[in-house]
DNA sequence: ATTAAAATAGTAATGATTCCTGATTTTGAA
DNA sequence: TTCAAAATCAGGAATCATTACTATTTTAAT
């Protein structure tokens, strides 16, 4: 029942750390691999359920079907690429007001809300600019 | 390349209107399923795929797994009950100038935002009072 | 050092969704 | 009406993320 020490589960919450994007579980394992060859893809997957559990990290779900993890756990918000996919914070204000004007109307105890937005990230925007035939600069 | 009328589509899309919640890809498989016994799987998610492409029916995302569907396009927000699964509707204001707000510190392209709620719903607070060994009314 | 609980590696299983293929429908024109 | 091309279908195989299983190893308290 009580919680061991691994070492494994240390190097998960390392890395995630370290990253200021938020990795899928098979990115964390690919790099962990490096420094711990032979940990496998069910022990991360088991840890990084179990430390978000314990509130150590954040689970991210933005509908791309693939769990993201983060190790900043502070109320913030994100932002999805729809080009690239990639998956960023984005600073605003907390907006548990929601919840409240959510309520309002409601049958029912409302606990809390998900928010995320997406569109085009900077540098798929300036990729694009610079791919289009309508007058990028090239070179 | 011209789309074709299908009798299966419009099942589809017709029992979709019927329903008040949010039926899963399987719901609507097994529902359909009663009048058109030899549709398959593939026929239904092909369809509520190209439905909502075509935007005349909306594939919502809550963070559990599986694709929901709602026949009502217009824009409102959506329940989760994180004891019995089911999505409902909720009424409320857009809530478009979180766009803005966003927006405001980003470096890139925002196009929109997807929010939802969760929380116990009306019917599982009720039984959850009446199971309750602190003071429901059992009779 | 001993030992029971917890965790692991490796692999199999699951579940939602997509892809593939040969047969069937739909539709517009002859 | 007949016909052919394009679209769609049914059924099943394949994919992908994730979870479950099991024999072995690690941890930590005695």
């Amino acid at each position: 029942m009580a919680l061991k020490h691994s070492r494994q589960r240390e190097m998960i919450k390392e890395f995630l750390m370290t990253r200021t994007d938020h990795p899928t579980a098979d990115i964390v394992y690919m790099n962990v691999r490096k420094q711990h060859p032979n940990i496998s893809l069910g022990t991360v997957y088991r840890n990084l359920t179990l430390l978000a559990d314990l509130g150590e990290i954040k689970r991210i779900r933005v509908g791309d079907g693939v769990d993201h993890f983060d190790a900043d756990t502070s109320p913030h918000y994100h932002f999805v690429c729809t080009e690239c996919g990639h998956v960023t914070d984005l600073q605003m204000k907390n907006l548990d007001e929601l919840v409240t004007l959510a309520g309002a109307n409601f049958d029912g105890q409302i606990a809390g809300h998900v928010t995320y937005f997406y569109g085009i990230c900077g540098d798929c925007g300036k990729a694009g600019r610079d791919a289009s035939p309508a007058g990028g600069a090239y070179h």
